[in-house]
DNA sequence: AACCATGGTTCCATAAATCCGAACAAACGG
DNA sequence: CCGTTTGTTCGGATTTATGGAACCATGGTT
């Protein structure tokens, strides 16, 4: 099914920053004859995969999207329950909170709550970063069992450094960013899993490093860690470890 | 293109509530033999349009939509700084907000912001309603001249009652929702446009019927209604027109 | 254990769609 | 207006998709 893979192949150069796309571009980035390019674009124009930005040659993805996102979202109790939990825990604190779901080596966040504190978080859905070097990745990886992980990162040239800080924030219970994806910006993350669907999300809030001290920080990470284990006892996670003070480090 | 379209099809059954699908439905409704239902979702699996959940038979839309819906919201300025002028309401005001976009004669939400008040609101993205039921909807009907409403609605079994509350709205530069889609809850919406791309959409909060005064109400009106007209301003749009409060109706 | 129903998958000959380069059309900028 | 760039259409050979039949997997019943 070439059609099918070639829409797809199209459909996934919006992300990292494309919004927006011509014929001549997909063309060039598929290596796509311009007439393949320009047949095909237009059939998924037709089907509503794609849509014009006004009269222009820019092409983006169609508005069916929304609805598509928001099945995925609504597809799965754990996600759904885990964007409620954090939305409670944003209304608590005020600062921004989401979810995250790991794809491979990376994590994406699925759904997004805007605090009402000083920092404004732009949205960060649709970005993808490296699941290691972000907390809600490090949460969710760290649930994996360790040949999984080391499976997952074999000849990855960090590995070194990646399978201690997984190892530290599977004992933590929780894992927590210092100015690592965003500067001025702290994030924690706690990882719960549905054993039924073999799902896994990272409930995470983030905050300015400056206005949140370590006893404000403790607070929001027992109160996130108590939601999450509310879910992880609905959802019968064996895996599931709650946040631990003992052993403080910033995996 | 028939496998294109086909899979479109298949996408287009996630809505209205359906956020899983065997085979065998799929087969069913689109009225596939299941031969051709089967290896079309397979295909679709692949190219990661489909996915399934666990190891079910049920698919949802893959984790790949996440990504298409951002880039749909980020393609458009228009709709990028509505979303931050709504944001900034709902921080204001504590009530949700969202903005609205209309496709033929629906509404259907782009992005929603949660507030902080007593009012739980379900996020209704991936819920389409009628235009002229909604007050997004409205707000954005009373943008289309008189014509194109007319030709919109032809033959319409309430014609008679859509076009006068439409011109209402018009006229009052904003619409109002009372107990109309959900029971308890009121909506206030105020639309504009890009004439650059020909894009239009709404801007909406929506509170507790029973907490929020009619002076609550109508400052909650004139803050949307500045960052509206701020956005009318910036993106050049002919057609704005300020919330009007001489002249009260609930169109 | 054998059988049945249900849901899903694979096979294969035929029908339909796709492909690419060339020709053509449209849009843009000087 | 003209030249350049971008996008669209055409058509025959090639590739892919199709549906019914056969097969497979799972769970429940006798």
């Amino acid at each position: 099914m070439s059609t099918l893979t070639n829409a797809a192949e199209v459909l996934r150069l919006f992300g990292s920053g494309c919004h927006a796309i011509t014929v001549t571009e997909v063309g060039a980035r598929l290596g796509l004859p311009k007439a393949s390019a320009s047949r095909l674009m237009k059939a998924m124009r037709e089907c509503g995969m794609l849509e014009t930005i006004g009269d222009s040659r820019q092409h983006r993805p169609g508005a069916m999207m929304l609805d598509l996102a928001a099945a995925f979202r609504q597809s799965s109790s754990l996600m759904r329950d885990a964007a409620e939990a954090v939305a409670a825990v944003t209304r608590q604190y005020g600062h921004t909170g989401y979810i995250s779901i790991r794809i491979g080596q990376e994590v994406t966040a699925v759904v997004d709550f805007e605090g009402t504190a000083a920092l404004r978080v732009v949205s960060n859905i649709g970005q993808h970063l490296p699941a290691h070097l972000a907390a809600t990745g490090r949460a969710l990886l760290a649930r994996l069992p360790e040949t999984d992980l080391a499976a997952l990162y074999a000849g990855h040239s960090d590995l070194d450094t990646i399978l201690p800080r997984i190892a530290a924030c599977r004992a933590q219970g929780y894992s927590l960013s210092i100015q690592e994806t965003t500067p001025g910006v702290e994030g924690i993350s706690v990882a719960v899993g549905d054993p039924g669907t073999g799902e896994a999300v990272a409930l995470c809030l983030v905050y300015p490093h400056a206005v949140v001290t370590p006893q404000d920080r403790d607070a929001m990470i027992a109160a996130l860690g108590a939601r999450a284990a509310d879910l992880a006892q609905r959802f019968g996670d064996p895996i599931f470890r709650a946040p631990d003070f003992s052993n403080r480090t910033t995996p």
